[in-house]
RNA sequence: GGACGGGUGGCCGAGCGGCUAAUGGCAACAGACUGUAAAUCUGUCGCUCCUUGCGAGCUACGGAGGUUCGAAUCCUCCCCCGUCCA
């Protein structure tokens, strides 16, 4: 590849580079001293699973590695033991080692379905973070100001709406700077929202006698509901590790806008076939064959297409999905006049809770053999129930 | 250290002695519609019980006490947050 390949291959899908000069510069440098670049990205260990919103740099990570570069795979394990309340005002609590230790083996044995393992270092931050002194901190914090730190966005704006905010909170920038000296890195990357911590690394790495950082953001991937950002707690998000079927209807879920924007970050088609897709295919037939390859990547094809039948089956022509999970009757539903499926349906997990089940019915939700149900007493039941309840079922052995 | 303001259901935010399981909005969950969706419309939206009824009980408005026939609403102490002053 020519350096100008090279850079465009970079720079598709990123939000903003800083600067692409030095890029650039960095890249001829590197072929002609034979010298990967060393990119770090960091995580924090505190949801271990990933999501395709965490797809979108690992995607761009795997790049730089396709040109021959070094990847740093950090964990923010410091920052997890600290508790950091970033984003929300709300404090999390500290994680303890053990718990950190295994949502990082978590991490590993997920993120290598998208990075080249050979060419990735994965690091601890607390390696070179835990044993500095007290004085090591003063001397790092005194290197940037109260009033700098609180240009950050998140800090101005909290700090204007008489939002608490935490003297540790002030600090973290900093100590993700000084990962960047520790690490020597050339270029990091993260979302957009992490645009001034990237920029700190700059500063601080130039104290630190090192020449600063390449930044790179990448755009925060929405989530299911096309407008919050994808993450497991506002539940709108798809886990690399679900099932075909799941990620399948999940990627069929998304607003017909949200797909582009899906198809621009997660997949490999170039901005001219997404555009000819937007132009010249059926939104739904965009939709199912995007899903098909996004099941693939972390997958296979095979499954993907099991999927792409199961969905037109369950979905499109109704039919009862060929594989329900089945349970035995539970305890305690039984009554003198048949079966309680209030209970019932709050026992094997088709509710929230029994109130929920009885919402659930009488909103004419639950179909039990294909029939529609509106009494909560079942009274003559056959010896297997089928049981919808919404777009869930579950079938009940007697 | 002082003065003032505030802590309400998943979130935001009303209520300021009974008519309040607690107005609104968002989110969520169902139903209709459809191209899977989205949008829209409708319903639901603490938990439990049963004789399923505009039924009964329990729990809930930072925490603990108190006043009252009755408190999210009044009083006391405590915890937490913010603003201003020092």
């Amino acid at each position: 590849m020519t350096l100008d390949q090279q850079l465009s291959y970079l720079l598709k899908g990123m939000a903003e580079i800083i600067r692409e000069e030095d890029l650039r510069e960095r890249l001829t440098e590197a072929a002609r001293k034979g010298r990967p670049l060393r990119v770090k990205v960091g995580f924090d260990p505190t949801a271990p699973d990933l999501h395709l919103g965490h797809t979108v740099i690992l995607r761009k990570m795997k790049h730089f590695q396709d040109l021959g570069h070094t990847v740093i795979f950090l964990i923010g394990d410091m920052t997890a033991m600290i508790g950091d309340p970033s984003g929300r005002n709300v404090t999390r609590p500290p994680m303890t080692r053990e718990a950190i230790a295994q949502n990082a083996e978590t991490y590993k044995a997920q993120v290598f379905k998208i990075l080249d393992r050979e060419k990735t270092e994965v690091r601890f931050n607390s390696d070179w973070l835990e044993p500095l002194q007290y004085m090591d901190l003063v001397r790092l914090f005194s290197k940037y100001t109260v009033a700098r730190i609180l240009e950050r966005d998140d800090f101005a704006q909290r700090y204007k709406e008489g939002v608490p905010i935490s003297m540790h909170e002030l600090m973290y920038p900093l100590a993700q700077a000084y990962d960047s000296v520790a690490l020597e890195c050339d270029i990091e990357m993260g979302g957009t929202d992490q645009k001034f911590n990237l920029l700190v690394g700059r500063e601080i790495q130039r104290d630190f006698g090192q020449p600063p950082q390449i930044v790179a953001t990448l755009p925060i991937l929405e989530g299911l509901d096309g407008v919050n950002k994808m993450s497991k707690s506002l539940g709108n998000y798809i886990g690399i590790t679900e099932p075909p079927e799941v990620m399948f209807r999940k990627v069929m879920q998304i607003g017909d806008e949200l797909m582009f924007r899906y198809y621009e970050l997660l997949t490999d088609k170039s901005m001219a076939e997404i555009a000819a897709i937007r132009a010249e295919m059926h939104p739904m037939e965009a939709k199912l064959a995007l899903a098909r390859l996004i099941v693939t990547d972390f997958h296979s094809a095979a499954e993907a297409a099991r999927a792409a039948e199961v969905f037109n089956a369950v979905v499109r022509r109704k039919e009862v999905p060929a594989d329900i999970p089945t349970v035995p009757l539970p305890e305690g539903v039984r009554v003198a006049n048949g079966i309680r499926l209030d209970k019932l349906l709050a026992k094997i997990g088709l509710a929230e809770s029994v109130s929920d089940a009885v919402r659930k019915i009488k909103a004419g939700a639950v179909e039990i053999n294909g029939e529609k149900v509106k009494d909560l007493a079942l009274a003559s039941p056959a010896a297997e129930l089928v049981i919808q309840a919404g777009k869930s079922w579950k079938k009940v052995t007697l």
